[in-house]
DNA sequence: GTTTATTTTGGTATCGATACCATACTTGAT
DNA sequence: ATCAAGTATGGTATCGATACCAAAATAAAC
């Protein structure tokens, strides 16, 4: 076992012959300290093997440098481009990254909050965009940064970047609609849970009431996670059986379209020819696939460095208050 | 906005006419608080909203209730699945994860591991096995438990949990060698910041110097990211040009692998009956691919779980020292 | 050479919870 | 009724760095 005594600021200063002041100031503040005890404390920093104790300096300056964030999970590939780019960016201005999971789990939202709060982050990130009323009220009494990511909420709490999923589902649902689809389908986005997906539904079902055509979705209400591959062929399968003349599907995410498009290829149904599909993601499960899939492309990393720039400078993205960072229409061979 | 000032522990025990250590035990050990005392701080506490400061018991306590992860990219699906698996198990045990990202750089760690440790966790997570001289010296002075994961290292720092690579590698090579292939080639691993995939080869190697045959490697030293779809198909080009009688492609990963059997597919080659093709991951790009890859499966979620056990006890884990938790050749359609 | 502005430096109180020790209060046994 | 053993409770010092203010050193101005 090493030793459990850990060098303080106060053997820095000893050996340096400063005040303990002085080696705080020449980690905070280098600008202020003469050169010549900036580099006697900086070689006595490095003989003592000194590493500063954050939780002490947190304690007397209530400035942590250190971000909080909850994310539903952090496997799911959407958030882990941005999970990076938000570390990332954060990392190299000194701060470091609490990381929450809540596992798909609403009511597990308000006690990680809760914990996050204990450590006293300098500034929160959330994934979801509705929260329950003890959460709404927790976070409303902060005075620290609050960035709520992916969905851009109609009244964010305080600062929002992200993209509109409704008008992205609703613009995917123009392109098919333009492209001469008649009966158009859409399948997942039902869950309570995924609050971003069921925007998407929403977008295409108005676009689809704007021309005067019918919507089907297809969606299972009880999910618990996100619909996988195989979820979306038995999707597609049980929608063809009610719905036989669907000649377009629009799907709530990549994953799902793939799993469409393998049920496809086994009916032997031409596509594009008798059925135009279309994805959301655009950067996970679709090129490996080998299907050309239109989709929407987020920005995902660019969403975690712009969070990271709100966190760091709040003033700054609340003059801006909805940061939207746009999506991508990709059209390519699926539709 | 909102109110700046937190409610602190003196707040409830005034309220409820206690001594401030009675509601920190109330929080931390409630069984030795009366039960009349327990409900009245409790009410306290509710009615105040209070939320605890941990940076102030982390410093009066020297427990952080933090453990800190290092890992390459958190993007990287490989380590998503554990760090899942890692921070779920920790935070149902009142604990948080600091997380932080090296982005494949090697001299990124060492910064990283200090700043982790100016936080003062009560543990550390690593993905990387093979140290800086520097980062080495920092982790053994500690005496907090320190568990390299994925990669079994052959001399552990303290615990270590994960598989055997290199047995994996030669699992793979002797499947290959004894379902008859005559020529096989190892594409990826090369690069010296990839150790896991180097040990992969390696045991490919071995397992062909035993059976007499000779390794034919392709690989990219100077990469800098791990290898994609499209530098798999790349690799197996020109590693085809330069041995045209090869009849079995072993890959670093899954994504290469699919690289492969797209190239293949676009040559005409009949798999598995003109080229066998083995990938490595089994979670990732292959099965969405459609390509029913042969491939080695790893326990990611439960080397999360594992090492979530290992840190919160460390000297149960300890007297274990090497946790093995396997993998799984899966023998698909590929070979 | 003296006075004024500016920079550099250090002493001490403080942040909020917990450890440690001492005291008050139970309970049960004699 | 008394004492021992155990449990519940509170007072006070403490963790290590930073804020705040005051003092000292230096530079600039006349």
């Amino acid at each position: 076992m090493g030793k459990d005594k850990w060098v303080t600021m106060k053997d820095v200063a000893d050996l340096a012959k400063v005040g303990t002041i002085t080696v705080s100031r020449v980690l905070r503040t280098p600008e202020k300290v003469s050169e010549s005890k900036r580099l006697r404390v900086q070689k006595a920093i490095d003989d003592l093997g000194y590493v500063p104790d954050n939780t002490a300096g947190a304690l007397s300056s209530s400035r942590s440098r250190v971000f909080g964030a909850i994310v539903s999970t952090i496997g799911d590939s959407v958030f882990a481009s941005t999970l990076d780019g938000l570390s990332g960016t954060l990392r190299a201005a000194g701060y470091e990254l609490l990381l929450t999971s809540t596992g798909y789990d609403p009511d597990v939202e308000e006690d990680a909050l809760r914990a996050l709060l204990a450590r006293r982050p300098d500034g929160i990130v959330l994934t979801s965009t509705s929260h329950s009323a003890g959460t709404s009220k927790l976070l409303k009494s902060l005075s620290i940064p609050v960035v709520e990511i992916w969905q851009l909420p109609p009244a964010p709490l305080d600062i929002a970047v992200g993209f509109s999923n409704f008008q992205a589902g609703h613009d995917m649902a123009r392109h098919l609609i333009d492209s001469g689809r008649k009966t158009i389908a859409f399948l997942g986005g039902g869950g309570l849970l995924d609050a971003r997906g069921r925007r998407r539904r929403e977008g295409y079902e108005a676009a689809l009431h704007t021309a005067g055509m019918t919507p089907v979705t297809w969606t299972d209400q009880g999910q618990a996670v996100p619909p996988g591959i195989e979820l979306g062929a038995a999707f597609f399968d049980e929608c063809l059986k009610a719905n036989p003349h669907i000649d377009a599907v629009m799907c709530v995410s990549d994953t799902v379209a793939v799993g469409v498009l393998c049920e496809a290829r086994r009916r032997n149904l031409k596509v594009p020819g008798e059925l135009a599909v279309s994805g959301f993601g655009g950067f996970d499960v679709a090129r490996p696939s080998g299907f050309d899939l239109t989709t929407i492309e987020v920005p995902g990393t660019a969403i975690g460095t712009a969070s990271a720039q709100a966190l760091l400078d709040p003033d700054a993205a609340r003059a801006r208050k909805v940061i939207d960072l746009g999506y991508k229409l990709v059209v390519r061979g699926t539709t």
